[in-house]
DNA sequence: TTCCAGGGGTAGA
DNA sequence: TCTACCCATGGA
């Protein structure tokens, strides 16, 4: 076994803890946090065929962060493998994001938000827009215990095995599984009728994969790019205000059961609600409703933790 | 055993 | 645009 690192400076304000513990995509293989050193691990496939072990983790500065990419690998990376690696990371940690605006605008808005501490609202996202929608997808009309249930039989049963242990496998490529027969692509998992979204979208991406990646075009508006997303089979609203967000588009909210439940319980009292009179809670954020969303509802469980914790 | 989850597709109004 | 109904699966 080869052992390389890779040194990244994030810009100040970053806050790589609660990048990683901002939603749970850090749990989800083949991703895996690692809580005594504070990192997290991830098994990629590089488009050269190698299969390496990523362990990430941050250090502490006052001018930069740095970020530390330890890479475990067969043979020699070539410089190839290098840039794409960083890459992931970079996309990965959202290192080349600007979130000046949000954090002022939240100086300006009352509690919770005046609290949040510059560096934090990053949500961690996968080197892969496939992979995120895969991801998505798994996430709907399921409990999240299911969802990582679902994702760890794909990469288990269709990931690339690392090297030096072949218990730890990456993500798989859209080409792999579009490669299988959707029979046995059903039987084989346990997605119930998320099965046919998925395999369908893996042909489609593999087929066309630069059209998925003009998403991250910056002259696609977030309403075209959703537009495009609706159409797909599988991706209904929530999901696409959720890969939106993922793309670095945060203008729509993902309603969902956990979105009513804050409304329900926070703004609402306990009573029904109209689903306009509950959007317009975030109306003025502009471009940023769903970071603001998401740190109202990270806050209001830290709260409840809170209490349940003094009691 | 029943209910429903970080919903979505479809048909019909 | 809105509503009703159906969709697989497994945890609670």
């Amino acid at each position: 076994m080869a052992v390389s690192s890779i040194l990244l400076q994030a810009v100040p304000p970053f806050d790589f803890w609660s990048t990683l513990q901002a939603h749970g995509w850090v749990d989800l293989l083949p991703n895996e946090y690692q809580a005594a050193t504070n990192s997290f691990l991830r098994i990629e496939e590089l488009s050269s065929g190698k299969v390496v072990r990523l362990d990430i983790s941050a250090g502490e500065d006052d001018d930069s962060v740095p970020i530390m990419i330890e890479i475990q690998h067969t043979g020699k990376l070539s410089g190839a493998d290098r840039s794409q690696i960083e890459n992931a990371v970079r996309h990965m940690l959202r290192l080349d994001e600007d979130f000046a605006e949000f954090y002022a605008l939240c100086r300006q808005h009352g509690r919770p938000w005046s609290e949040m501490l510059p560096g934090k609202g990053r949500l961690l996202r996968s080197p892969d827009l496939f992979e995120d929608m895969v991801k998505v997808i798994c996430t709907t009309n399921i409990q999240w215990g299911g969802t990582r249930r679902m994702v760890r039989e794909l990469v288990e049963s269709f990931g690339s095995p690392y090297p030096f242990n072949s218990q730890l496998k990456a993500f798989p490529k859209a080409e792999t599984i579009a490669a299988v027969p959707f029979s046995e692509f059903q039987a084989r998992l346990h997605l119930g009728y998320r099965a046919a979204y998925i395999h369908t979208l893996a042909v489609h991406y593999a087929e066309g994969r630069q059209m998925f990646n003009d998403f991250f075009k910056s002259e696609s508006s977030s309403a075209e790019i959703k537009k495009k997303l609706l159409a797909i089979k599988g991706i209904g609203n929530y999901a696409a205000a959720s890969i939106l967000m993922l793309l670095g588009c945060y203008d729509e909210i993902p309603v969902d059961s956990v979105f009513q439940q804050l409304m329900y319980q926070k703004y609402f009292h306990q009573e029904d609600f109209d689903l306009k009179d509950a959007l317009v809670i975030y109306a003025d954020w502009g471009k940023w409703k769903y970071l603001a969303y998401w740190f109202d509802l990270l806050t209001f469980h830290q709260m409840a933790e809170n209490e349940r914790a003094s009691d």
